[in-house]
DNA sequence: AAATATACATTGACAGGCGAGGTATCTCCG
DNA sequence: CGGAGATACCTCGCCTGTCAATGTATATTT
């Protein structure tokens, strides 16, 4: 079941950023690289995203100035994307906890 | 964010299943008492996943015999529901280490 | 008689993920 | 030169799971 990212690339696209300021393909790249090729984003996913956080102020934008090859839109995280990111790992500690508790599925003896 | 929970009804019905068999309001009380009262599911949610679980098989429903009182749907879990349950789990250890893995975001030095 | 708890169920809205499709640039190979 | 493939961006529309709202019925408590 692959939605269980539902919810997560918000935090992961975060994660990123807080590294170094980062564009679409590359940052997709990082991500499926750090995963060990076992996690990735969709496009579609990735840009909505960005777009989303954009609007939400966690993010901002601003076009790279490459003199060669294909234009990049940079992506840099902002204070309140800071908060969004601490919140959210926070949260995740929470879940986590959580649903371990609750797959401890044990038969009847 | 609650929309973590999104793809983990399932398995955590499942889980409860497993340790004996339930009917929905008992089942959702368990949940929240389980969590510690952090996470509960939403009546909506869990008959719609009842339903869904149980046209994939996973599960199936007898009515119960009360004497009295409203009468409750007993539900149970199936061979199928098993081998899904194990397979969730261990989706569940796999994400949860990626997630782990992704939201080490650092800064730069 | 009314409120509360137990117990089940459906409808319709909403949001996020994503398949499919599209644009443009640059490099490499034959 | 032409085509394939990598880089790089973007959007439309569908699908699915969650959930607020709403409704039913029974038993107990006040």
């Amino acid at each position: 079941m692959s939605d269980m990212i539902r919810g997560y690339t918000d935090t992961i696209i975060l994660a990123q950023l807080l590294r170094h300021d980062s564009y679409g393909y590359e940052l997709n790249k990082a991500v499926a690289q750090a995963s060990g090729g076992l996690l990735e984003l969709k496009e579609a996913t990735l840009y909505t995203t960005f777009r989303r956080l954009e609007s939400a102020g966690c993010i901002r934008s601003y076009w790279g100035d490459e003199t060669t090859g294909a234009r990049r839109r940079y992506y840099a995280i902002t204070e309140l994307g800071r908060a969004l990111y601490r919140e959210n790992c926070a949260d995740w500690q929470t879940f986590k906890t959580i649903i371990d508790t609750l797959l401890q599925g044990e038969e009847e003896p």
